[in-house]
DNA sequence: CCTACATATGAATAATCGTGCAAGTATTGT
DNA sequence: ACAATACTTGCACGATTATTCATATGTAGG
């Protein structure tokens, strides 16, 4: 099994990776997330009452998703509107939706 | 912004989205998939070693992939040999793979 | 039956993470 | 200049999580 232990991605590209996956499980960011999936654009205010967040936490999970590129803001007077970086997020997030409807019911073990 | 409220996922489908990300957000448990996307099917402790995890860490890992139909098990003898569940992990992970590579240096704030 | 081996599990500890609170910055309106 | 609004940030705290150690289960061989 030597080969499979080569054959691994270099740490940091895991680490990288762990990362990603990271922001992504968390409810309160999964439904900032799908709110501007649905939204477009929307200014933290509004991101805040749409998901349920305080402003502070909305601003703290909206910090975390723009720090690692996963969303963008534009600054218009004293509001912040926020979208989706790219479209890697809305695949990410429909293919864990795809693997959920599975419902894989398969037995077997614990 | 009423709209957008009504159109999240329901509150049970986000937890389960959150709970699949989180299982991809541990450089651990990613290193024993990636082995696995390599390896095919292969015993824990050829895992373990592969992934530089203990026998325990490794096993305390797949049981909680496994528990969430990520991977499956086929018991044989004394060795207990893993495999993916299903293609989606495959498709998430290299989802993924390809945002990093964007590496997304796109300046701005923070 | 007894020992060795492969894996699983529970409990405890340590690290990480999300949230609220309080204070800070910047911008608009009076 | 002052107050109000929109957002940000640091800190502290509670909750979740990963890892290790010790012990348990199950299988194979002598």
């Amino acid at each position: 099994m030597e080969s499979v232990r080569n054959a691994l991605p270099a740490q940091d590209v895991v680490e990288d990776l762990a990362q990603i996956f990271g922001l992504l499980a968390d409810p309160g960011r999964l439904r900032l997330i799908s709110a501007l999936l649905e939204g477009g654009e929307m200014c933290v205010c509004d991101l805040a009452a749409a998901t349920g967040h305080s402003m502070s936490a909305a601003s703290h999970a909206l910090r975390l998703l723009r720090v690692h590129n996963v969303v963008k803001v534009r600054r218009s007077g004293r509001q912040a509107y926020y979208r989706l970086a790219d479209s890697h997020v809305r695949m990410l997030f429909d293919l864990a939706i795809t693997h959920i409807g599975h419902d894989g019911r398969d037995r077997g073990d614990e």
